[in-house]
DNA sequence: GTTAAACTAAACTGTTGAGTTCAGAAATGC
DNA sequence: GCATTTCTGAACTCAACAGTTTAGTTTAAC
């Protein structure tokens, strides 16, 4: 048997759709969007949307599991274990920032807030995949710090969340309700800093 | 003229549209709600509510402008200048994390990110009158502490934004997203002392 | 008790969108 | 070439929902 994928699919255009979907409800949610919309989208009838999966719904579910992965991988590397926390930190922080603000990020989060009512494992896979694996990784660097002596932790978990609450001060709203013009890079880095000199404040060592 | 009232209302059953109105449109959103839903849980016939109002966009953004007052007026009060930020944050704490864990709170906040694409002055104005009016009364309390020297702080309305979202270490998105059962007091109140702790240690003066 | 205003119930219109059907066209395998 | 699978497009069903209309009932003011 020379399957080279898993199963389910069986046509040419099979990722056509997927595609079109992904666009298509990542841009206006799931009551937003119209089939009719994901096929023009896609560039392929109807009748051909059908033949791969059985309603919107699941159409649907496959783009939120899918695009919950794709959330995932953008923080899946470890970090570097041995940099110090002034070091790292900033890194991270931008990371987590320039997630945020992204187009992607921003419309997984919409569409997360508002459809993990209709579907309720929806929210969970979401914050699994970004907010908890993000503070799981940033747990086992800080834990490691702690054990060097670089840093004084009482709860590392708590302390892992707010570092990663801390990069989302005034930018993760402001960009979610179009509450400003937009976000410059001296706006960014003043948030990250002021992120970094917090948590270092509060659990660095003296020197 | 013995107007006791504004101008456009005129029946006895106004009040009965808007308070069904409200409980629809936080349980569903807009494009969830049907108009026969809210004049059924109105106790009202579809007529009446449309002798009210011309369309079902204009009834929520009357609801929706009136949810955002009421959203204000929790926040509105002032806080005393004198008490000492160790006395006074864990209450302020206390009163942000008990609003976002709220049903209205979080009814208030999903419709406000799953339809500010549809209304774009909505997103705007649940900002004002939700996280920038609590960091602007933050702010001019800080701003005190730190004339009185009881409060080193450079960037006064940074710091207000970085406390308002330390309280939300955890809880805003585990109730957001369903991520976990419940969240009992104990919890509540780790996440405050975590964030006046870390913002005393950054902010607060040496003694 | 009369009258006018507010309200009701239910049927109606028009639209939109999910999902189906089918006769035929295009690609693919051999 | 020929056969099979995949795809098309357009027309269709069906249900839900916004908004209207109407004939008749309730409320309340005087």
């Amino acid at each position: 048997m020379s399957d080279t994928h898993p199963a389910i699919k069986k046509g040419r255009k099979f990722d056509q759709v997927v595609e079109g979907a992904r666009i298509v409800f990542l841009r206006d949610g799931f009551e937003g969007a119209s089939v009719d919309d994901i096929a023009r989208e896609a560039g392929v009838s109807k009748a051909t949307l059908y033949s791969y999966f059985p309603d919107k719904r699941v159409l649907f579910l496959e783009i939120a599991a899918q695009e919950t992965r794709r959330q995932a991988d953008a923080f899946e590397e470890r970090m570097d274990e041995n940099l110090s926390p002034d070091a790292l930190l900033p890194n991270v922080g931008r990371k987590i920032l320039d997630f945020i603000l992204s187009d992607f990020g921003q419309a997984v989060f919409r569409i997360a807030v508002s459809e993990s009512d209709r579907f309720p494992e929806l929210g969970r896979k979401y914050y699994e995949s970004g907010p908890a694996l993000v503070t799981k990784r940033l747990s086992q660097y800080l834990a490691s710090c702690t054990a060097r002596g670089e840093l004084a932790i009482d709860d590392i978990e708590l302390a892992a969340e707010q570092f990663a609450e801390l990069c989302k001060v005034r930018v993760q709203s402001m960009r979610l309700f179009q509450a400003c013009c937009d976000i410059d890079d001296s706006e960014k880095q003043k948030v990250i800093d002021g992120a970094v000199h917090m948590f270092l404040c509060c659990y660095g060592v003296r020197k």
